[in-house]
DNA sequence: CGATCAAGGAGAAACGTATTTGCATCGAAT
DNA sequence: ATTCGATGCAAATACGTTTCTCCTTGATCG
């Protein structure tokens, strides 16, 4: 009597297990495994009895078992900052739910699966990361020496970043080159004429406010500008109009602004209605947003979009081929490019047609 | 000797495992559990030391282990519909996303994690699905006779859907009154002014086209209005303009319209231009969205919320309840109300200050 | 003084799979 | 006729937990 027979005297209750299977098909486990899976020298027969008698058992392999024993569990976790209860900050929503999706996406066309976790600043961070076994993460913007980075590495999970991780040790990363799209914007829009550009920034310290305002101080260095920027604590949510309004009210009032956040475009719109200004005749507009809301504000506001798609296919695939082993020669480090969508708000001379007329000052 | 001792000397690679801990510590196997796990009886002393030679080789417990002795993986699955690649659908983008959103938070308020799954039609399924231990699953929108529902169901897994599952066996659904919704959308438009209202309805037979369609039928029946209604392939993403054309250049063109999907209520204004109808003097206008682009239009349009978050937290509260077989005494069906955000474009006379004056039709 | 009991902890059996090793059998080659 | 390699499959082990059962040791009580 083989083991497989001697367990199916044993028990009649639950789902059937691979031992089920090898002896309603009265061959041993090592058998089935192989069959199921492919591997070993079989018989066509044999493999094919094997298979007709899983499937008429209803036989599913054991998920946690298969983990264990071949310590891959075809799971990556996402990790989206989280702000108070909600993962996702609100004002970068757009921007967090394109990468989600676009990642899951690729996670699952590769026939992973994705797990979103939290931030490092949550509560309960260690339970629900601990409880779950990974293959690897893809982390957002990590701060650097991110506690979860540093003990995911320590487990010899692989990680990948979006955002330069600075020190903190990853497989490999993906990011904009923020400096080079705020360039893009100034030229965009002197040429479209402007003489002096401000800029509608944050006051925190993550890398893209950090770079960003940068590159604008430095274009104004090297054009000779007087910088004109108004900073706000960009994950209040209110914060925004505030600013908007006090950078529109300054006496040394800029005739375009770029915002690095998206609800600056919005605000910045309803502020310069305030202020009886035009857009786009007496003031240019562009923000940083992936809200299909700007082509249908009045007038539609150019955007700047990250492209947060193709930074989450990408991610997942640089992290797909590090847990696979696979070096495909691609770079540890990829750079997404930015792509400017210029509409009515950012050109001076546009097709007049959708453009409201002069209105006079009124309260907004 | 104890049996971990033993171990501690035939193995030196890898992550340090409980064997590991309990060699460290002088203590067994099942001491080192009880004490990282608050169970059996233990001096606070054997605790406190197990504890920090657990800390001080950074132990961490395989979750594939634990998944595989206790049955519970502490993930819960999400599926979502998938078009093509992408998974959700481009126009229902903020409504699922939103549900993502919730529904991720409200599990890892709970200790859960969340993974996001793919919809029956994806070719991969059985690889995916089959490979991820879930302790429960919330499935959107089950078709009739879903076979991911089926199949979960078979095995075990508890199932909640967001949407009436029909005789598809799941352990609770949630879902809105989408009749009630509509009755409450031809009241509002009615006390408008509207004398002939009109809708904008998708061809497929989806529960909520069809229970929508159904409802502004009766509701036609019920006051003697003839029904005024162009249908479109929903899920193409350009028919949805020339619908909202078709229905404003009819001979009983109606002054009032509800379009049940996100994008009507752009292309019903671009389309309301054209033909030099103001809106809301000479149309009135309501879409279902979660889109916070209509704040932002020209004017604002009166949008539905479906409260996609409300019914992401309630369906995983459902799930997780099932899953802890905690008998809440909650409802096993639970109805989210909608919610009807009132803007200018449904109503007749409003503060005039942020509206357009009437201007000469032209080409849009 | 022997029996009872509680506290503290050790042993060992699962959980369900993948994999390594090894045992037969059989045809062909020496 | 013996050896040998290839073929088809079974047994056993390991993955790292949790948990059920049981053992030991002092202390308490009748």
């Amino acid at each position: 009597m083989t083991a497989a027979a001697n367990h199916n005297l044993t028990r009649r209750l639950g789902r059937a297990g691979i031992r089920d299977v090898a002896a309603a098909a009265g061959v041993s486990i090592t058998t089935v495994s192989d069959a199921l899976n492919g591997k070993g020298r079989l018989p066509d027969a044999t493999r094919l009895h094997v298979r007709e008698v899983a499937e008429r058992l209803g036989y599913r392999p054991s998920a946690a078992a298969r983990t264990l024993r071949t310590g891959r569990s075809g799971l990556i976790g996402l990790t989206v900052t989280t702000y108070g209860d909600e993962p996702f900050t609100f004002t970068e929503f757009a921007y967090f739910a394109e990468i989600v999706r676009a990642a899951t996406s690729a996670a699952l066309d590769r026939g992973y699966a994705l797990v979103i976790l939290p931030g490092s600043s949550q509560h309960c961070v260690q339970d629900v990361w601990s409880n779950v076994a990974l293959d690897g993460t893809v982390v957002i913007d990590p701060a650097e020496h991110d506690p979860v980075v540093t003990e995911l590495h320590r487990q010899g999970v692989p990680v990948v970043s979006d955002g330069n991780p600075g020190s903190t040790p990853v497989r490999a990363w993906v990011d904009n080159d923020h400096e080079a799209a705020v360039l893009k914007i100034m030229e965009h829009l002197t040429e479209a004429g402007a003489r002096r550009i401000g800029l509608l920034t944050g006051t925190s310290t993550d890398t893209y406010t950090r770079l960003s305002t940068n590159a604008y101080l430095a274009w104004c260095e090297s054009v000779g500008q007087d910088p004109v920027y108004e900073t706000y604590r960009a994950h209040d949510a209110c914060a925004s109009a505030g600013a908007a309004d006090r950078l529109l009210s300054r006496p040394d009032r800029p005739d375009a602004v770029y915002g690095l956040f998206d609800p600056n475009g919005t605000d910045l719109l309803s502020a310069a209605r305030r202020y009886g200004l035009r857009v786009p005749d007496d003031l240019l507009l562009v923000c940083c947003s992936e809200s299909d809301a700007y082509t249908a504000t009045d007038p539609p506001v150019t955007t700047l979009s990250l492209r947060p798609r193709q930074i989450g296919t990408t991610a997942v695939q640089l992290l797909i081929d590090a847990i696979e082993g696979e070096d495909t020669g691609a770079p540890l480090q990829q750079i997404v490019p930015t792509e400017l969508i210029v509409r009515a708000s950012s050109q001076r001379r546009p097709a007049r047609s959708t453009v409201s007329p002069p209105r006079a000052p009124g309260r907004g």
